[in-house]
DNA sequence: ATAATAAAAGATAAAAATATCTTTTATTAT
DNA sequence: ATAATAAAAGATATTTTTATCTTTTATTAT
């Protein structure tokens, strides 16, 4: 069991991939995202059509069409891509599933807990869409397999 | 999306619901621990059942009989039930789902997901079993809803 | 206008997680 | 020994997640 979904992953990895190709002025189909991030194709396509309905990602139909995002897109936050497609459990949930647990009625694990949803928000909110254009660019990262 | 599994919080707060009646000398039976913790009472026998298997977890079949706790196990910590549940991928994955990512060859979340795969373990090592069996007793916290 | 391209949408399928039910085995008290 | 109790084990069912397939719609180039 990983901390995200598959859907998450297979989101936070199509993104930063996307992000990399707009950076250099190019839309990419669902076939080279999926291809390059190793992720089941019709599968991503509803993730990122999913995206593309809350405006999270550009899209263009037809020839020369296919994933994109604008200048603004890029300087979004990944956890608005995480919220959209896990919702918002991991930024607010409580470690024992417990829906009383918050700060004035604590669960056992809230103190120790809310330092690991913590540094997750914080993560999430300060890594930008486009934040590894750079390294991916330069092929100090990949993001299949 | 939470970060652990629905079984993985039902383990846990059975565990703490078992840890504080067995502090008190009772042996507990798996329905009284599904009313407390509000889980089914069959999935939750499943759970129980590997636990025990695993030799986490203490039981004895019959009347008078249930699950407990002795001394030692008291002292073990939730990591060890959680990796029972839920294997160890919460302590060791990649937040994007990359198999190659590792210190040496980071994914681009690396560092920082590393901050909260770290922070999990500290929690999850350095609660015991029994760590709550006193806040407990006093009803300063309650494990079900 | 037409053909080609690619995303969007809708319907369906497979796998995994969650949940339930029934039978068996071990233990205790009588 | 017998009856009662409660966990263990095995088989089955439901729900959610993950994955696939088909049809439709929009866009572009000719």
């Amino acid at each position: 069991m990983a901390i995200f979904s598959k859907t998450c992953e297979y989101a936070m990895r199509a993104v930063f991939y996307v992000a990399q190709r707009s950076h250099e002025g190019s839309r990419v189909g669902i076939k080279e995202i999926a291809e390059h991030i190793n992720s089941p194709e019709p599968f991503l396509a509803k993730i990122l059509q999913k995206l593309s309905r809350e405006g999270l990602i550009q899209s263009v139909k037809g020839p020369n069409g296919g994933f994109y995002f604008d200048a603004a897109s890029l300087n979004r936050p990944l956890a608005n891509i995480v919220t959209a497609v896990d919702g918002d459990n991991i930024f607010t949930g409580c470690g024992l599933g417990l829906t009383y647990c918050s700060e004035s009625n604590p669960c056992p694990l809230h103190e120790d807990f809310k330092k690991v949803r913590n540094q997750i928000t914080h993560m999430l909110n300060h890594t930008t869409i486009g934040k590894f254009n750079m390294g991916l660019i330069k092929g100090k990262f990949t993001l299949n397999k």
